[in-house]
DNA sequence: AGCACGCCGACT
DNA sequence: GTCGGCGTGCTC
C-alpha cells in the first residue's frame, strides 16, 4: 500500500479516467459518486466525479493532489455508473461525454483565474512597462482582478503574456477560484415579533401605530393573513395584500415589530391540484392492460401498439399506480415538445405532487433540484416525467419505465456525444433495476415492431379509439390531375378548399400541415437559373417573408432578400417550392374571415411561444393552424375536424432509408389530430403520387402491410432492423483532406468488413458551417458481434488519428444512427 | 475539449 | 520589433 488514490471522470472527451492522490483523511470521506475539483493541465481546475477509490499509485506519472471535495454524499449512484459504462461502450464515446450529458450544468463548477498583488514586493514603478504599470496601479485600488478585468484595463484581447511577465517580476500572484453555479432560491418571510403575540400587546401596538396608518395597515393585514392561512407569510404576499411597499415593511422590521426570515424553496412549484382517481378503463383498455401485465410475466419489454386516441395514457396511469403502490419510482419518457403541454397536467391530475418534470427548457438551477429530489427518493419525485435526458437521472428504486411515442426520432441524440437513444438506454436502465419497460405508440418504429415479431418484446394491440370514435376518413387528392384541370388556387386544391369551408361553417377547426418552414425554400433566377446559396453551407437559402430575409436552416446565416439576381442582375426571381409561411399567407387570402396562426420553429421561439399558440388554438381563438411536424406530437385538440396535408411528396422522396417509414408515421400521427371526440374527422392528403404504396397504407391505416413491405426492403437492402448500422462522419474545412482521409478510413474498414462498408459518400448537404462532411456506413449482420465490430472500428480510428495529415479531421462515430 | 507552446506573417 | 494567426501535443 503506498497511499490513497482516486480515479476521476473529467467532463472532456478523453478515454481514460484520471488518477489523483488523496490524503488518508480524505480517503475516509471520498466514495465513488462524489464530486471533487481537481487541478488539470497547467492552470485549470475542473469538476470531476470519483469513479473509484484505491491504493494503486500510477506507474508512469506522479499523481496530483485534488483541490477539494465538493459533496458529502454521492451525487451519482452505482446504478448510474453501470448505465454510464454501457452508454460509453455501446455508443462509442467516453465516460466524460456521458457525464456531461447526465449532470445538470450547474453541478459542474466554473473556475476563474484570480490575480492579486504580491504584498511583499514593493518595487519601483519604473521597472514596469506601460501596461504592466496599469495593472500594478489597478491592483492598488482592488485587491484582486480577473483575466477579463485586466483585458479591459489594458484594452487587449490576449493578456496572458503580460500576466506572465508580471509573474516573473514577482509583482502578482495568481490562483484559481471556483464557484458553485447553483444558487438556492430564497424567499423572505415576515412574522410578528413574539412579544406581540398576546391580544393585549397587539392592541397596544396598534394604538401605538395610530400615527402611522400605513404601518398599522400592514400589521393588521399580517395578522389577518396569519389567522387565515396559518402558513408563513412571504413579504411579497404581505405587501400586495396590504397594498403597501417594501419600505413600510422594512420600517416595521427596523422598529423590531416585525421579524424577517428566509426559507429556501423549490423553484418548481406545481399548483397543488386536487388529485382525481384514475379513470375507469373501458373494455378494450382493460383487456390491453391485462395483456400487458400478462406479457410482463414473460418479457422485460412490451410494445403497446394503440391507434391514435385509443386511450393509452389511461393504461399507463393504471400501471404507474401499481408501481407507486409498491413504493417504487416510475420514469415516463416523452419526446421533448409533447412535454410542455397537456400530458403533464393530465398526470398531475392523477398523481399530484408526486410528479416531477425534467426537460431542456428547465434552467440549470431547476434541474439541480429535480436531480436531488430523484436521488433522495423524495415524495415529490415518484413519477418522473421527462424527455430524453431524464433516463440519466439518479433513480433510486425504479419500478417501471414507460416510453411514450416510442417511434419518435427525437429520442436519439445526434449532435454532441453521447449519441444515445433514450428508448434503448431506458431498456438497459430497466434491466439494471430488474424492472419492466413499456413502449407505447400508434405507429411503432420498425425496429420495435420487429423485436416484438421476433418475440424479444411482448406485443399488445389496442385497435379501437376511445369511446368508439371512428378513425378519420382519409382522402388522397391527386395534385397532377388538379393542376391539369386548373382546379388549384395557389397550393390548395378545390377539394381542400371545399372541406375547409365546410369545416369552418360548422364551427370546427382546421390543421394544415406542411413539412417545411419559411416562405419558399429556393429562390431561382428566371434568366440564368442561379439561386442564392448559403456562404458556409452547401444549400439554397430559404426565403422568409415576414422579415424579408433569406435564411440558412443549417447554420442560421441570414441576409436581406435580394431584389436582383446576384449572378446576372435580372429582376426576374421566382419562388420554387413552398413553406408554412406561404401556406399561411394563402389561407389568409382565401379565407379572409378566418383567424389563422402558424406553428413552426420561427413562431415558437422564446420560452412560452409554443404554449401560447397551443392555448389560443385550444381556446378556439384560432380557426386554422398552419404548421410543421411540431403539430404531430401528442397534442389533443377536441374541436379539430379537418387535417390538410399540403404536400406529401417531399417527405416521401427524402433520401434516407427510413423516409417511407417516417412518412407513414408522420401522416398517421397528423391524421390522428382530426376528430378526437364523437364525430368522425377528415384528412385530406394532397400528392402527385396518390398511388404510392405508403399513401395507400396511410389512407387505410394499414400498419401491418406497411411493416411487411418495408421489412422486405430492409431485408433486401440490408438495413436496420435486419442489419445494424454505424455511421462514421469525417469533417474538415479542406475538401481534399476530407476526401483522402475518408478514402483511407473506408479502405481500412473494407479490409476487415468487406462489402459491408458503404461509401465514403457526401451527404445531401456536403458542407455545413464551412466544414465538408463525408460519410462511411458500416453494416453489421445479426450474427456478427457488435462488440468486436466496435473494437475493430476503434482500432482503425486510432491508427487514423496517428497519421499526421489526418489528425485535424474530426471523426464522428454514430452507433444506430436512426 | 481546452490550453500552452512555438513558429510564422502584418502592423503599431 | 511585437501581436496574434493557428498547427501540435498533452492533460493524472
Amino acid at each position: 500500500m503506498d497511499g490513497h488514490f482516486i480515479d476521476v471522470i473529467i467532463p472532456i472527451p478523453i478515454e481514460n479516467a484520471f488518477t489523483y492522490r488523496i490524503t488518508e483523511a480524505e480517503s475516509k470521506f471520498i466514495v465513488p459518486g462524489v464530486r471533487v475539483s481537481v487541478p488539470f493541465g497547467k492552470t485549470k481546475i475542473y469538476t470531476g466525479i470519483v469513479l473509484k477509490v484505491h491504493n494503486q499509485a500510477p506507474l508512469v506519472y506522479e499523481a496530483k493532489d485534488i483541490h477539494q471535495i465538493l459533496d458529502e454524499s454521492p451525487l451519482v449512484t452505482p446504478q448510474q455508473f453501470k448505465l454510464w459504462h454501457w452508454i460509453a461502450s455501446y455508443y462509442m464515446c467516453t465516460l466524460g461525454d456521458v457525464m456531461r450529458a447526465a449532470l445538470p450544468g450547474a453541478f459542474i463548477l466554473d473556475s476563474e483565474t484570480i490575480i492579486s498583488k504580491n504584498s511583499r514586493s514593493e518595487l519601483q514603478a519604473d521597472a514596469l512597462q506601460d501596461d504592466e504599470f496599469l495593472v500594478f496601479e489597478a491592483l492598488k485600488q482592488q485587491t484582486s482582478l480577473t483575466i477579463q478585468d485586466i483585458s479591459g484595463i489594458v484594452d487587449k484581447k490576449n493578456v496572458l503574456p503580460l500576466i506572465k511577465r508580471l509573474l516573473e517580476k514577482d509583482v502578482i500572484s495568481v490562483h484559481e477560484e471556483i464557484y458553485d453555479k447553483y444558487t438556492p432560491k430564497l424567499v423572505k418571510y415576515v412574522k410578528l415579533q413574539s412579544n406581540f403575540s398576546t391580544p393585549n400587546a397587539l392592541q397596544a401596538l396598534l394604538e401605538d401605530l395610530h400615527r402611522a396608518p400605513k404601518q398599522r395597515e400592514v400589521v393588521m393585514t399580517l395578522f389577518s393573513l396569519a389567522a387565515k392561512t396559518k402558513k408563513p407569510i412571504p413579504v411579497s404576499q404581505l405587501t400586495t395584500a396590504s397594498n403597501s411597499s417594501t419600505a413600510t415593511v422594512k420600517a416595521l422590521i427596523d422598529k423590531n415589530i416585525l421579524e424577517e426570515y428566509v426559507i429556501q424553496i423549490d423553484r418548481i412549484q406545481h399548483d397543488a391540484v386536487e388529485t382525481e382517481n384514475s379513470k375507469h378503463l373501458n373494455k378494450p383498455q382493460q383487456e390491453a392492460l391485462n395483456a400487458v401485465q400478462e406479457a410482463f410475466k414473460q418479457q422485460d419489454v412490451v410494445l403497446l401498439h394503440g391507434v391514435t386516441a385509443s386511450g393509452k395514457t389511461e393504461i399507463f396511469v393504471k400501471l404507474i399506480e401499481q408501481a407507486l403502490k409498491q413504493g417504487k419510482q416510475v420514469l415516463y419518457l416523452l419526446p421533448e415538445i409533447a412535454l410542455t403541454t397537456q400530458l403533464v397536467s393530465r398526470l398531475q391530475n392523477y398523481f399530484g405532487e408526486q410528479v416531477a418534470v425534467y426537460h431542456s427548457k428547465y434552467s440549470g438551477n431547476e434541474r439541480v433540484e429535480v436531480w436531488h429530489h430523484v436521488l433522495q427518493n423524495a415524495a415529490k419525485a415518484q413519477v418522473i416525467l421527462g424527455a430524453r435526458s431524464a433516463v440519466l437521472l439518479p433513480f433510486h428504486n425504479l419500478g417501471l419505465i414507460i416510453v411514450d411515442e416510442e417511434h419518435e426520432q427525437s429520442y436519439k441524440q445526434f449532435d454532441p456525444a453521447p449519441r444515445y437513444h433514450a428508448r434503448d438506454t431506458a431498456i438497459v436502465l430497466a434491466q439494471i433495476f430488474k424492472t419492466k419497460t413499456l413502449l407505447g405508440s400508434a405507429t411503432p418504429s420498425l425496429e420495435s415492431f420487429y423485436n416484438a415479431q421476433q418475440n424479444k418484446y411482448g406485443l399488445v394491440t389496442l385497435a379501437t379509439r376511445f369511446n368508439d370514435v371512428m378513425m378519420p376518413e382519409i382522402e388522397l387528392v391527386d395534385l397532377k390531375d388538379k393542376y391539369k384541370r386548373k382546379r388549384m388556387k395557389g397550393h390548395f386544391s378545390d377539394r381542400l378548399l371545399e372541406e375547409i369551408t365546410e369545416t369552418l361553417e360548422n364551427g370546427h377547426q382546421v390543421i394544415l400541415f406542411q413539412n417545411r418552414r419559411g416562405y419558399a425554400p429556393i429562390i431561382e433566377c428566371q434568366t440564368c437559373g442561379h439561386s442564392p446559396q448559403c456562404p458556409s453551407c452547401d444549400v439554397s437559402l430559404t426565403y422568409h417573408q415576414y422579415r424579408d430575409q433569406l435564411r440558412c436552416h443549417y447554420c442560421g446565416y441570414y441576409s436581406v432578400m435580394v431584389k436582383t439576381c446576384n449572378a446576372c442582375g435580372s429582376v426576374d426571381l421566382d419562388n420554387k417550392g413552398f413553406g408554412t409561411e406561404q401556406v399561411e399567407k394563402e389561407v389568409c387570402m382565401l379565407f379572409p374571415e378566418a383567424k389563422v396562426a402558424r406553428m413552426d420553429l420561427d413562431t415558437t421561439r422564446g420560452k412560452y411561444g409554443y404554449e401560447k399558440i397551443i392555448s389560443t388554438f385550444e381556446n378556439q381563438e384560432v380557426d386554422i393552424l398552419v404548421g410543421t411536424q411540431m403539430l404531430t406530437k401528442g397534442l389533443d385538440f377536441r374541436n379539430v375536424m379537418l387535417v390538410g396535408v399540403m404536400n406529401a411528396d417531399n417527405m416521401l422522396n427524402f433520401p434516407d432509408f427510413r423516409a417511407h417509414e417516417r412518412s407513414f408515421q408522420l401522416l398517421l400521427q397528423v391524421s390522428g389530430r382530426a376528430g378526437r371526440t364523437d364525430k368522425r374527422g377528415k384528412v385530406l392528403i394532397q400528392t402527385y403520387n396518390p398511388y404510392h404504396n405508403i399513401l395507400q397504407q396511410v389512407s387505410t391505416n394499414n400498419f401491418l402491410q406497411m411493416y411487411k413491405e418495408q421489412m422486405d426492403d430492409r431485408f433486401n437492402f440490408k438495413y436496420p432492423p435486419v442489419y445494424r448500422l454505424i455511421k462514421i462522419t469525417l469533417k474538415h474545412r479542406d475538401f481534399n483532406k476530407v476526401n483522402t482521409g475518408a478514402d483511407w478510413f473506408a479502405k481500412s474498414l473494407k479490409q476487415t468488413f468487406g462489402s459491408y462498408v458503404l461509401g465514403p459518400e457526401f451527404p445531401p448537404v456536403s458542407r455545413i458551417r464551412n466544414q465538408y462532411h463525408k460519410n462511411i456506413m458500416v453494416k453489421i449482420p445479426q450474427k456478427q458481434s457488435l462488440a468486436k465490430t466496435k473494437k475493430a472500428i476503434n482500432k482503425i480510428n486510432t491508427s487514423f488519428a496517428s497519421v499526421k495529415d489526418f489528425r485535424p479531421i474530426r471523426v464522428v462515430i454514430n452507433v444506430d444512427n436512426y
